[in-house]
DNA sequence: TGAGAAATTGAATCGCATA
DNA sequence: TTATGCGATTCAATTTCTC
């Protein structure tokens, strides 16, 4: 089929240049509009959350919350709000390859309506997936509940798009072999990741985590692919992207952000193919072994796990085994036994008993990882 | 004051019949146009959000959206749904009480929809609550992550509404002394709380664990409240609001639903009072003005007052103010003033010496109230 | 140098009663 | 209705300070 259209032409066309792996300084429609159509796989956004802040706001400490009170942030009105994101929404999805997909990130004061538009100009939602924050910032007045979570929402650019990317088999091998569920849990951006300018104050009011970052790319797209950040800030969507094998385009205004981004995607080192593949398989996040919580201190020999709905008990080993009625095993295979099926997940059906709660065990198996992923970090 | 407003009345109005802990039968909004303004404490509704229901859907003005088959396109769907959504959101606001709130349950089909509409028509978003399902469904095509959440938005009726009630205090408490999170994990409603019919088929498909309402119904109502819920089912929250001494009123149109809701609420026996009392925190206690603790004779005028570090040294003066360098105004604008700070409270941060020891004049004014509750008793 | 204490900080739509 | 002033309110993690 190709050389019968190439045929159609007198002369081949140009080689376009390539707008990938760059960082676009404008306006994010106007940049937009100047991409070729459909020529990027998946689009991630953190537009502004048109935050609506009355006065100052101070912890009980009486020192004074950085709010983002960014000329960025402030809009005249939610008619307003919405004649952007509608814009910016529409220009991305002219630039989506037919089954490219879209992230945009958000909290209750813009997601709804990001949401809204986003399925009145033809997107089709595929999943809302929740940012649990490890470390949220309290409600220091105490008149709502604290504010420990963000949005995202994933769609793909038609109702009828089928073929979108969606690494369903490394995502649930990475998660113990059962499926990725749409609530993350992610440490907010601190620490060593976090951005500084010289005179150490964080360089950008909103960085996100790179964590998160990897983990949505790592499900919706493949090596090679082209991912474009209308609001690319200092660059995390470039720099996870180069890391994990993919090209970015990011479109930031503010030239301090695009300069801060160049430096730190330039620094990314690159995975290696074949260190590719062990991320998008089985190794992106690490398998803890039961035992781990007993060394962890998390839980101690002798302790009694039960079911769910508490019809089976079971007793923890020092060894990382578990027992029923004198025989021992797995956490999997005894759970698996006592409800006579050939297979379990241990860590889903097993609990235990805290402040009058049954809480899985696989909540402490969540801590164990987090702390890992902090000490990573910090090494 | 009373008797004045009285006696503008010729006659006592007659008394209103009492709508309370009852289920009408018919469409929401008729029914709650039909119910009297500003007389509900909070509304909580589980609306439809299944587009096929589209054909049943209805305008503002209760005509029948003219759904003529299947052939319709997502506009058109959208733009009824919206209709619908406008049309309760708008008649469940006339009979909230100026300090009342609304929670609304849905998932990413409906509830971006429903955001936007509550911020278009004047409700003020508080919180959006993410309840994380511990037994959620799987994705069975494997071609999105497991939907293993719904979403609840928490909004109060005006932006400037202050006093709708946060029992932050009581949740803080229930949740190991950290304030509540907006993530909150519950199974699913199955089991022998899940209502069956004579086949043993689910009586509805979408009921609700009580445990949600339980926790949202004691996060923002006082026992005695009312709460109205229009899209009633199988009555949930009508058996949790019984339950925990809080009046329903319950909209349902499905006569099947209405009967089993009305005996399942008929079987649930009410909490004691006792064991459905508020954890109070300080904001609840009788205001003490710092006279009184002169009036009492805990403390002399003159007295030194100083910070726990004796960094800062004030007097008192025999008219209940505090002196720093000849300067007097109240404990809290002292305190404030020599720690260079907007804001103080004097009552925590002035010391008295008592035996050696620096003790905060907070714990006289807890004698203070301590012997006001005995008197109080005794008499 | 190390351990422990103290300070800092993060997308925040963050009073209420009385006069 | 508006202005005034009391006095209530924070979690997790990192970074800096102190001994």
């Amino acid at each position: 089929m190709a050389p019968l259209r190439s045929a159609r032409l007198k002369t081949p066309p140009p080689p376009a240049p390539d707008f990938r792996d760059r960082i676009l300084t404008g306006h994010c429609v106007a940049q937009m509009e100047a991409l070729p159509a459909k020529s990027v796989d998946v689009v991630f956004a953190d537009p502004p959350y048109n935050l609506q802040l009355a006065g100052d706001l101070h912890r009980p400490d009486q020192s004074r919350v950085d709010a983002v009170d960014d000329a960025w942030d402030q809009f005249e009105s939610f008619q307003a709000y919405d004649a952007f994101t509608r814009a910016w929404l529409l220009a991305a999805r002219r630039v989506l390859k037919p089954n490219g997909t879209i992230w945009v990130i958000g909290s209750y004061h813009n997601i709804f309506r990001v949401g809204a538009i986003l399925q009145d100009i033809g997107y089709w939602i595929l999943n809302d997936i929740v940012w649990r924050k490890s470390n949220p910032m309290p409600n220091f007045r105490g008149r709502r509940f604290q504010n420990a979570h963000e949005t995202l929402i994933w769609a793909s650019r038609d109702q009828d798009a089928k073929g979108y990317t969606f690494n369903y088999d490394s995502l649930k091998a990475a998660n113990d072999d059962v499926q990725m569920r749409s609530d993350w849990l992610f440490p907010i951006c601190t620490g060593g990741e976090r951005l500084k300018d010289d005179g150490g104050q964080k360089l950008h009011p909103t960085q996100k985590p790179e964590a998160l970052l990897a983990r949505l790319l790592l499900a919706s797209t493949k090596p090679g692919d082209v991912v474009l950040d209308p609001f690319f800030g200092t660059g995390t969507t470039g720099a996870v992207a180069r890391r994990l094998g993919r090209h970015f385009v990011g479109i930031e205004r503010d030239a301090a952000y695009v300069e801060a981004a160049e430096k730190r995607i330039a620094a990314v080192e690159p995975l290696a193919g074949e260190s590719l593949e062990i991320v998008a398989g089985k190794r992106a996040e690490p398998r803890i072994p039961f035992a781990t919580l007993l060394e962890a201190g998390l839980i101690e020999p002798g302790t009694q796990l039960t079911d769910a709905g508490r019809r089976h008990v079971a007793h923890v080993r020092a060894d990382g085994t578990v027992s029923v009625a004198g025989e021992a095993a797995s956490i999997h295979r005894v759970g698996a036994r006592v409800q006579g099926l050939s297979a379990c997940n241990g860590w889903t059906f097993w609990h235990v008993e805290a402040e009058g709660e049954l809480k899985p065990i696989d909540e402490l198996r969540r801590l164990v990882r987090e702390r890992m992923a902090l000490r990573h970090v910090g090494g």
